[in-house]
RNA sequence: GCCCAGGUGGCGGAAUUGGUAUACGCACAACACUUAAAAUGUUGCGCCGCAAGGCAUGCGGGUUCGAGCCCCGCCCUGGGCACCA
């Protein structure tokens, strides 16, 4: 026996493993699919530290069992190389940054590979790379196309040192998540991604996934859901303001407590309120105005820090309580924040905060809920104490008695009734800032042409089923487009009740011209009038917007005989399309009449984007303005490039500082901003705002079902495969069993699919950071489910299954950082120890899901069992023996009941033991136990003077998956003649598992006193005998009778006296 | 303040979810091998006690024949959110 030589043993596999492509995968319908993906690392100067390892080795060890339970395993890996190091990096050094990227994805791969993970290399993405980020900027331009990019001036969260706008979620306690420096509002225009749009569906897609516990909360909490209403209280008119007429509108608060209305005494607007200039009256206007000024200085943190002094001023307007008729004083305050629900709260003495305020200001304050407890009561009657919980309704009228909860379902009918209420869901989610004033980021491929902002068209409005031009928001909607300069026509369309496309095609086409310059503006049945038009015109138009349109008269509701008879319901999509040089859907989200269906059919058919959005009434027949339409029709001159001009690379520049105006370094390079537009041909500049890093790594996992694809992002058939191959969805242990990709193996997969993969598609098994479960999962999931929404991926969900790593401290217990010295270096480690031992470590050093620290101790220990492994090969019976003992016809279970491994042998027991408990562990991501049970294994085996060629390939395997190459080689050694990492993992055979002897315990009044061998089938009644007969206990019993005599089987007898 | 985790030997941690608390590893000690050391192997190792036995899973109660695990009330540590109406 050679010695445990680990540093020639590792690199002859992987060299062995890169040779032969061990780890590529191709899509193969036959077999199921496995798809457990990390989170793909930033490839940093320094290099991989210690904490990459853990969740990188965690995922190999379950793609490596997996594999060997015969599944199509792709377990990826790329790089998420764009983003701020690098930049800051090339700053200091004048570095091109694309250059640096390079050197360190080579250094990390290099370390990767050292590792000995079995990542298909093939498929490795650099989102910097432009074949790569071509669709990054594909993706974005979908999102502007629906509605769900635009660009707003409003204050920004500023980082002063890294000259960029962040993310709300960037920000910590009021400081640059990255540096540390405290951020400054400033009013600049960026590009937002209106991910509240998805707020409701990012919520409900969570009820659908596996995540852990913590991981679904915080993304629920983020999300931050909350039913309530909007209650409307009227202004007092009073004389002594000067702008009187614009109060007309009453102030509208959003609220969670409808049940404390009656004890609403005042109201708190927030000093952002666009009505805060008309309800201050004269002789408050400088001290609301000085207020407002004050309060606008003040970072967010000096907001917050005064958490407890509530500060306001009183506005001098006084507004009508809708339950009570009560006169309340309206105060401006800023513990009201402007950004949620609607910058305004009722105040009453059953809030914390307005109670403090209340009595800071002498405010009135009532109660109208009273806590069960009578002493309570009595000091929340007397105002003493706040009482901001649930109770039991009192001093409100018709609805006292009722419990809190009862009241708000109570109240809410009856405000609404009197058109003060209306039921509404609010969201704390924000949208996302998707503009960075940076070099090293993605550009965003759109220009801005002034020419076509400022270009004038022709409009023709078509009515709908029973509709008239004077109808719903056409005359606003008119008045609106004429005011902008261009010309309207919106005919009444012949026999509206009784309608026929045709003829009304007919009268438009008689009644106006139409040209390059003609947008047609369409809505319910007038759709089909438009696409008929366009359908059969010998010259393009220049836009086509259905509002709430169908392509069949097929309703949810009822029939309508009118509209089916309207119509043969013939289109040639393909003529339109051709016809329209652009078509945008406008969709009623909620609107349940027209199946959703039918908007997804036009968006396919005519390549149409589509937006999906409240209308102030249901299907727009507001009869006054609808702004999502007018956004729709919005001329802001921001031209997207088409697709064939992706990727919109990043151009080489001089200096890569940011500008200290917080425009990009881009923004200087004049040849490349000065541009053509691509709609009109005229002068236009480009956009210098980058993405941000979020971008590229919101729909990496998708790219690596198809990475070299230069037509699509990825092919449906390949996202099929490996987001959605052969969905599985057992109901019964059996049907989940059918599933299994082999013979043989049935009971551990079958058990696996049925705990973990329950519903739905997407990645098998995401693993990664806990500081990732909010941002990335929620970016991610939002352009996952845009572009399902699209129709351009499989699933709704991006992940299945969603599980977290735990940090690794330093060996002090401290985050591991270069100023505190403690850093682990894995390239050190591995040089002295081996990646086996290594990779074997992290996995046993302690609960995956909690931080630990590093023990290089621990890893010593971890190599001593490697050694011990090694060393087991001198008991491995020889091989002649071997051939007799083990024929290799017979499947491992059976040989290892074959008359060679007898029935009561102990390493036998012990092996399906550790077979089931490995299995076991490794789903549950317990590879610490898993480790140790090996070990004990092994430190049986030792004490065997000899072991069964059998008992040790099985041991190898099991081994395997943390420690490949030690097992390869043995494999090679003892093994079978093809490759350990897809032989098949052994099976678990409870009846070999079982124990002859089991131990059965006796205890005496809770205590242990006796322990007694014996058969494991022995009977109920012999044991008690026993028990009750031995020496020892006899002595406990002391002549007294038992009163009690229980049986646990197999475990232990309590005896009671 | 609110929401998650978690608290077990000298240390990292096990415990089939109500059934022998301390598996496995580290550290430590003794012994074997060795001229010696390292490596390796064997044995021991929660605390008190000579022993019989007693006491131990953050603290205090409770339920139970039996509690690390369940219930009630606290304390501490880590993470997240934080004036969200």
């Amino acid at each position: 026996m050679k010695k445990y030589d680990p540093k020639s043993i590792e690199k002859k596999w992987q060299k062995y493993w890169e040779k032969n492509k061990t780890f590529e995968v191709k899509e193969d319908t036959k077999k199921q699919k496995f798809y457990s993906l990390i989170e793909f690392p930033y490839p940093s100067g320094v290099g991989l530290h210690v904490g990459h390892p853990r969740p990188f080795t965690a995922m190999d060890v379950i793609s490596r069992k997996k594999r060997m339970e015969g599944f199509n395993v792709l377990y990826p890996i790329g790089f998420d190389a764009f983003g701020l190091p690098t930049e800051n990096f090339a700053i200091k050094t004048g570095r091109p940054p694309a250059e640096v990227t390079a050197e360190n994805i080579a250094n990390f791969t290099r370390q990767l590979k050292a590792l000995g993970y079995s990542f298909d290399w093939s498929r490795a993405v650099d989102t910097t790379d432009p074949t790569y980020y071509k669709w990054t900027q594909w993706i974005f331009l979908q999102l502007y196309k629906h509605g769900l990019a635009y660009k707003k001036n409003q204050p920004v969260n500023w980082c002063p040192k890294d000259k960029t706008g962040l993310a709300n979620e960037e920000v910590v306690d009021g400081c640059c998540e990255r540096c540390g420096t405290p951020v400054e509002k400033r009013d600049k225009e960026q590009w937002m991604l209106a991910i509240t749009k998805y707020a409701d569906k990012l919520l409900d897609g969570l009820k659908e996934v596996n995540y852990i516990t913590p991981a679904r909360v915080q993304q629920e909490n983020w999300i931050g859901r909350s039913e309530g209403a909007v209650v409307r209280f009227t202004v007092i008119p009073s004389e002594a303001r000067a702008d009187e007429e614009s109060l007309s509108q009453p102030i509208e608060v959003f609220t969670t407590r409808l049940d404390t209305i009656f004890s609403g005494t005042f109201l708190v607007i927030a000093p952002e309120h666009p009505l805060v200039k008309q309800l201050a009256t004269p002789e408050q206007k400088k001290a609301v105005e000085k207020y407002v000024q004050e309060t606008a200085q003040k970072t967010d943190i000096e907001r917050t820090a005064e958490e407890k002094d509530k500060s306001g001023v009183f506005t001098g307007s006084y507004a009508l309580n809708p339950a009570t008729g009560d006169k309340m004083p309206i105060w401006i305050a800023d513990f009201v924040l402007a950004q949620y629900g609607t910058g305004a709260v009722f105040a009453d003495a059953h809030d914390e905060r307005d109670f403090a305020m209340a009595k800071k200001y002498s405010l009135p304050l009532k109660v109208s809920i009273r806590p069960a407890d009578d002493a309570l009561w009595e000091r929340v009657q007397k105002l003493e104490e706040c009482f901001p919980s649930e109770g039991t309704l009192v001093n409100s009228g018709q609805f006292d008695g009722l419990t809190s909860a009862e009241a708000r379902e109570k109240i809410l009918p009856w405000l609404e009734q009197k058109g003060m209420a209306r039921r509404q869901i609010n969201f704390k989610l924000r949208d996302w800032v998707f503009s960075r004033q940076r070099y090293w980021g993605e550009p965003i491929p759109l220009v801005k042409c002034e020419n076509c902002r400022k270009k004038k068209y022709n409009y023709i409005l078509l009515h709908g089923f029973k509709g008239s031009s004077q109808g719903i928001f056409f005359p606003r909607l008119k008045e609106e487009l004429e005011k902008q300069g261009h010309t309207v026509f919106a005919p009444d369309l012949p026999n509206p009740m009784q309608p026929n496309i045709e003829e009304q095609v007919k009268s438009v086409l008689e009644k106006t011209e139409i040209n390059e310059n003609t947008v047609i503006v369409a809505t319910s049945l007038g759709g089909a009038v438009a696409m008929n038009l366009v359908e059969h015109l010998k010259k393009t138009i220049a836009k086509l917007v259905l509002v709430d349109c169908f392509i069949r008269p097929e309703f949810a509701d009822r029939a309508r005989p009118e509209v089916e008879q309207s119509f043969n319901w013939q289109f040639n999509f393909e003529k339109i399309k051709k016809n329209a040089k652009e078509i945008v859907l406008v969709v009623d989200k909620n609107f349940p009449v027209i199946p959703e269906n039918q908007a997804r059919e036009m968006m396919k058919a005519m390549h149409a984007s589509a937006q999906f959005v409240e209308p102030v009434a249901q299907h727009f027949t507001n009869d006054g303005q609808e702004p999502e339409i007018l956004k729709a029709l919005e001329q802001t001159g921001w031209i997207p490039l088409p697709e064939s001009e992706l990727p919109l690379k990043l151009p080489k520049v001089e200096k890569y500082e940011p500008t200290d105006t917080g425009e990009s370094p881009l923004s200087a390079m004049s040849d490349w901003v000065n541009t053509t537009c691509p709609r009109c041909g005229g002068p236009a500049k480009r956009e210098t705002d980058t993405m941000p890093n979020w971008a590229g790594s919101s729909w990496y996992f998708l790219r690596y079902a198809d990475p070299n694809n230069d037509k699509e992002f990825a092919s449906m058939e390949k996202l099929r495969y490996w987001m959605d191959g052969n969905p599985v969805t057992p109901t019964t242990k059996e049907e989940s069993l059918a599933h299994s990709p082999t013979d043989g193996q049935r009971s551990l997969v079958g058990a696996s699919l049925a705990r973990d993969d329950k519903r739905g598609g997407g990645v098998d098994w995401y693993n990664g950071g806990m500081e990732h479960t909010v941002l990335h999962l929620l970016y991610s999931r939002f352009w996952n489910q845009f572009l399902y929404d699209i129709g351009v991926v499989p699933t709704r969900e991006p992940y299945k299954k969603r599980t977290s790593h735990g940090m690794i401290l330093g060996p002090d217990g401290e985050k591991m950082s270069k100023s505190r010295g403690n850093v682990i270096n894995p390239d050190e480690m591995i040089e002295q120890f081996g990646t086996d031992a290594f990779r074997a470590y992290i996995g046993f050093m302690g609960p995956f899901d909690q931080a630990v620290k590093w023990d290089t101790n621990g890893l010593v220990g971890v190599r001593r069992f490697l050694d011990r492994v090694w060393s087991l090969q001198e008991r491995v019976i020889a091989s002649e023996e071997r051939a007799k003992q083990s024929p290799r016809q017979e499947s491992k279970g059976e040989i290892a009941a074959s008359p060679s491994a007898p029935r009561n042998d102990k390493i036998t027991t012990l092996l399906h033991q550790t077979i089931k408990k490995v299995s076991d562990d490794i789903e549950a991501m317990h590879f610490n136990t898993a480790i140790a049970k090996l070990m004990e294994l092994t430190n049986e085996m030792m004490k065997e003077e000899k072991i069964s060629n059998i008992q040790y390939q099985i041991l190898i395997q099991l081994l395997s998956p943390f420690a490949p190459h030690i097992a390869e080689e043995l494999w090679e050694l003892y093994g079978d003649k093809e490759i350990l990492a897809y032989s098949p993992w052994p099976k678990f055979d409870p009846e070999l598992a079982k124990e002859s002897m089991i131990t059965i315990v006796v205890q005496v009044n809770g205590k242990v006193r006796e322990q007694l061998e014996v058969p494991a089938d022995i009977s109920e009644d012999e044991i008690k005998n026993q028990a009750l007969a031995s020496e020892k206990i006899q002595k406990w019993l002391d002549g007294k009778e038992p009163k009690k005599v229980i049986y646990v089987r197999g475990k232990l007898i309590s005896i009671v006296v």
